[in-house]
DNA sequence: ATTTATATGTCAATCGTTTGACATGTCAAA
DNA sequence: TTTGACATGTCAAACGATTGACATATAAAT
């Protein structure tokens, strides 16, 4: 590959000139311009952003941790994470954890080895001391580790307290409700308990059920499911954590023969995509995942410029209705 | 960010003797090693990856190029190739082209310019030439640019083959195909031609429509498929190429009133994650989407390590029947 | 007493780029 | 004629590591 002495030497002028036409500094004539640009398209020169990273002491990489690209939540964040880091002149590196504290931990260790500008996490399996001495810009998803860490998350709360509304509304006497594992210090974690306050103060009969949500096992969701509806044959309404559990829900639900929403009421959570192209389609709290990846990237930035941000980042969800309820 | 000298300052070493120890070469004490250990540790050093790529002239970056990661396809391909990237060390710079050929090209040079060992395309857009002068690794998905480029694809042929004889087999009288646009010179196109010698060969009505498959844009699937069952009802079976159009097309009929597979049959490819979850469980060609993201990387470091490797590499489909057939 | 393996140090070059300090020269305006 | 803006060059240091060449020292083996 040419280096910028190669262009300066072919071009007949000095590296810094080279360097002075790159960066744009210092005075430089048009003529010396074009013919320093027109040697590079020549030489097919790429400035090495290594070496300038190097110096500058900013590699413009962001490194995203999540439990796996291939959930559609997390795929379609990691799409609009790479939007905006894109926007500002931003790479993302991809890091699927597959929610395993040693690959999170190594994860980690290899992004600061490569000098990211920051990191995303949308995993977090670790202790909470290990994100503390990062002295990394960091911002999570869904996870409050710390007074310091800047989270982003959707209103929980209010979501969970939308579907289990919905649900009763609609005259359901028994809704179980599947979630991930309450045991990691999700912020997630609310929607369980404004499903389980509702419930209580309706009277409303009810059922927790907790899965490994986000390793993304399918067999464990069919499996799930299917014990729900052998073990509670009476329930009518469920309130699950993700639209993809709720397709399982609905898949159980029909090869149990029963009827949606007419037997059983099924609300999902995210509004990923799927939960458009499948029938029926289902109703689901929206959490806006394009703004979720433009704002982490946007802390990353603010923390990285020394601007003021906030700590705590807790967006609007949406009740969106479809045949499933 | 402690740097070597930071380390061998404390320590009370020389700079080479921490390299020494990090590198593992010549002689070390086993008492000086665990020294230099226990002050790495504690200054909470991470050798500069950045410093460490200039000279090695080795980023230990691949760049992965696809249309959108948000498509279930490509996320899932994302995962296989970032892990098998991770299992040699490697680490994933995400790039979603949008199939535009501006980013695209935007993201080629980008790549270049972090020195990336090598980059894998799923997206293509650009003229032949831009490839062929990259002079980087580079490996591409389903599309076959140039003698000396190695492509991954599976047996699109065959897998056009098997989903139309199953279609043929189980009785359809009239086809439709849905395919991506044909101009784009795409392995995938093979599906098509062999939906249409078939269906030629055994004198059976058919249609096929392009889509812009990979910009995956999802109101597009609905209209043409609703299109396709208002100008053709009589319509009993549908070809896919994508499981996600497939899931519309499910959809569709059943919005239609049609019962699949006693009205319409419907046939999917990839067998992507959500073609198991959607009710009826779609019939699908089976990509081995694993193995392409394990045979992307293997090509990469085979060119980096100027190991002989395949140019042409066909893998073989599957025929998964499940209930739309 | 000599050799040799082990252990560590010093020094300098290198990777590709940026940048500040400083020198030199041209040309036009005051 | 002097001043100052414009244009370019030379030089060296810096970013953080690696590495080869070479020196030196200790301890064990012959």
């Amino acid at each position: 590959m040419a280096t910028i002495h190669d262009v300066a030497k072919k071009a007949g002028v000095s590296v810094t000139t080279v360097s002075r036409v790159l960066n744009n500094r210092g005075y430089i004539s048009e003529k010396t311009r074009n013919n320093v640009f027109r040697t590079m398209e020549e030489l097919n020169y790429q400035p090495n952003e290594l070496a300038r990273s190097l110096l500058r002491k900013q590699s413009n990489l962001i490194g995203l941790i999540i439990p796996n690209v291939s959930h559609p939540f997390f795929s379609e964040l990691a799409s609009y994470v790479e939007y905006y880091a894109y926007q500002q002149n931003s790479k993302v590196l991809l890091c699927n954890s597959h929610m395993d504290p040693v690959k999170e931990k190594e994860y980690i260790e290899m992004l600061k080895r490569n000098r990211v500008d920051g990191i995303i996490m949308g995993s977090h399996t670790l202790e909470v001391d290990e994100y503390r001495n990062l002295n990394s810009p960091i911002v999570t998803i869904d996870r409050q580790i710390d007074e310091n860490i800047p989270f982003i998350s959707s209103d929980n709360y209010r979501g969970g307290q939308l579907a289990t509304e919905l649900l009763i509304q609609k005259g359901c006497r028994k809704i179980a409700h599947i979630c991930g594992n309450l045991k990691l210090n999700m912020l997630a974690n609310q929607r369980t308990q404004a499903f389980e306050e509702l419930t209580g103060r309706h009277n409303i009969e009810h059922v927790t059920i907790q899965t490994d949500m986000n390793v993304f096992d399918q067999k464990q969701y069919e499996h799930i499911i299917h014990t729900l509806l052998q073990e509670h044959p009476d329930v009518d309404g469920i309130f699950s954590t993700s639209d993809i559990i709720a397709a399982f829900a609905i898949k159980e639900c029909v090869r149990a023969g029963k009827r949606i929403p007419e037997d059983v009421r099924i609300i999902g959570y995210d509004d990923v995509n799927a939960a458009n192209w499948i029938v029926p389609e289902i109703t689901t709290v929206k959490q806006p995942i394009e703004e979720i990846g433009r704002l982490a990237i946007e802390l990353i930035r603010k923390q990285l410029e020394d601007e003021s941000f906030e700590r705590q980042n807790i967006l609007p969800v949406k009740l969106i209705e479809r045949a499933t309820t």
